[in-house]
DNA sequence: GAAAACACAGTAAGCGCTTTCTATCCGTGG
DNA sequence: CCACGGATAGAAAGCGCTTACTGTGTTTTC
């Protein structure tokens, strides 16, 4: 069918032994040998059989990176800073899997995965926090971590410390810092009322960074509020919007609104302007990520900062084996709070 | 090392034949047989070697997505409608390769693909017309064909017809009526003074939008001005910002910015706000694309909606062969145009 | 009731590569 | 001048699976 090494060892006159050493470069050969194979391969143009490859050394040039939602410029940055890592050290190939959120696919996701005997695996966004998916999720990770496939957690918190086994290397970000540093900001300038628009009750992520801005709000003698001023919604544009008029009817002199990230912060712009009030003099806003449109925003977000690239390039080289485990096994990254324009002290 | 399909076998008592019969429902095995099998899997948690299924069936489960920028949603929700296509249908997994939008990296990334005998390749996005890559990459995709790989192109152009070889099947957009209606649009509310704010001069997608401009601009009268009022830039925000400056200084009595994308027109925006002009009311702007913030910008873009996930989920099916090519092998995706705040006639 | 047909299940030959072990050639030191 | 070690290259044994090709009981058919 197509060409094979024992065509490219034929045409080069020397074994297949030889063309798969010159290939792999992990033994010594001749130079002049090394040359031939290297001008029957260019002639014959030919590709190595990855699986034949894989088959025989027992192990794929295959890395996997499973995000939640790949249209979502949160996970299409981590994934592709994770990806462009991988594509600058190596042959191998970053493979990215979107598992939309869904618990199963993202099982699916990584039984695949372990078919293909990826190399390594890389787990973006945050977790659900079902017990039972994460018992089984962590037993698929078990399971690849015996099959030889590194595990990297990035951008979700370590698995918690009941969890059986060997823990993944994890690079994740303070979200209980952000959310603290957000609410503080607003108290700061003066607000007293502020609404709380988290995301899916479910996720880690969520549950983090509604227990930053309780801390804060309890901080200020503001427990009860912000209990009674917090809704749930997904993390997108929609529940921004209705969200935002729940909250607003729960309380109707609110002055300030934390949304759980900055796509749902667009949200809430939309439904305030609908209800003709002003942003930031009427109500202040505050998104979460500061991803790129964050800034293009009218009015600009104030938001936390979180570094994508740098966290996603981080479990890249962890991934490979290129760089060494942070102590424990953890790496934190901060996020920082950009002050824009969607924030300001509440009128009198 | 781990469980193997002779494993599998013994603890089922039958053949390992009958195992992978079982596990791959191409052939009968009686139903006792079947679920004793079935158990054996379950208990010892086997999960299929892929390579050595790949190298043994001479084609893998494996769907290349090729994309020029995962962060960017314009190929997010593509790669995730192709992917989700795919999920659905097989156990196959769709693998999006981010390229960077740099023509070496789509090259090796579709060796890579072809190494791993990909069942599939989807390529998405605009393509770069410098004619010696063009060549290259043909070549690159007769080979796949020839490899058996299905190849599909995916939102950019056909492969020019002067290109030898077997044409890979194509789904597209008709970037050139879209470019077209957008000016007619703009043409219509009484502007006479449009800049063009057009993406990298290489790509065909630019050169197609351009093309389109420029026809509506002739029918008009105004190809003079169509050739004066045109600027390159690349398709992201920053270009936008200095290119409407740029146009600007060109001609300060522009009363219409036409940018190549969404992305670009908030660059546009953000320029003409600092500058002191109001949208629409002494500057209209277009978009293009329809990405999903276009509807939260503020204004909200008028611009043209491609129909980013229709197209995908075609190319997906197109690629697993589960959907007869198009006539010609070329399928056309018309985009429509979104009028909303950011347009409105010329102030006198 | 014997022959032909059928429904399963097993045997075994690879798929194209990697890698251990072995063979060969050559230069070198005693 | 011969034995020896180093440097290369080849032979061959798999890696774990798929899939013809071959059985072997069990129905059907006349």
């Amino acid at each position: 069918m197509s060409v094979t090494l024992a065509d490219v060892a034929a045409r080069a006159g020397v074994s297949a032994a030889t063309v798969s050493r010159v290939l792999n470069g992990n033994y010594p050969v001749a130079g002049a040998t090394r040359n031939r194979v290297l001008r029957a391969v260019e002639e014959l143009e030919y590709v190595v059989n990855g699986p034949a490859s894989a088959l025989a050394a027992a192990t794929s040039d295959l890395v996997g990176v499973l995000v939640n939602d790949i249209a979502d410029p949160f996970f299409g940055i981590m994934a592709g800073a994770v990806q462009s890592e991988i594509g600058h050290a190596t042959r191998k190939l970053a493979i990215v899997c979107n598992t939309g959120g869904s618990p199963e696919r993202e099982l699916t996701y990584l039984t695949l995965l372990q078919r293909q005997r990826a190399a390594a695996v890389v787990l973006t966004g945050g977790a659900v926090e079902d017990p039972a998916h994460g018992e089984a999720l962590a037993a698929r990770l078990r399971r690849l971590d015996a099959a030889g496939s590194q595990v990297v957690l990035c951008g979700r918190p370590p698995l918690g410390a009941a969890t059986a086994g060997p823990h993944p290397l994890t690079v994740t970000f303070d979200n209980r810092g952000g959310a603290r540093r957000l609410t503080d900001h607003l108290l700061t300038l003066g607000h007293r009322r502020l609404g709380y628009l988290a995301g899916p009750a479910a996720r880690t992520t969520t549950r983090h960074r509604l227990e930053g801005h309780r801390t804060a709000m309890a901080a200020a003698g503001l427990a009860d509020d912000a209990e009674r001023l917090t809704a749930h919604g997904a993390y997108d544009r929609a529940s921004g919007y209705d969200g935002a008029l729940e909250l607003l009817r729960r309380d109707p002199d609110l002055t300030a609104i934390l949304a759980a990230n900055d796509t749902v912060a667009l949200g809430v712009c939309a439904a305030l302007r609908d209800r003709g009030l002003r942003i930031p003099q009427d109500v202040s806003v505050t998104g979460f990520d500061d991803l790129p449109f964050a800034v293009d925003a009218m009015p600009a977000l104030t938001t936390v900062r979180l570094p994508l690239h740098a966290a996603g390039a981080r479990a890249g080289r962890l991934a490979l084996g290129r760089e060494d485990a942070p102590p424990g096994g953890v790496a934190t990254f901060r996020g920082d709070l950009m002050v824009r324009d969607s924030t300001a002290p509440p009128r009198r």
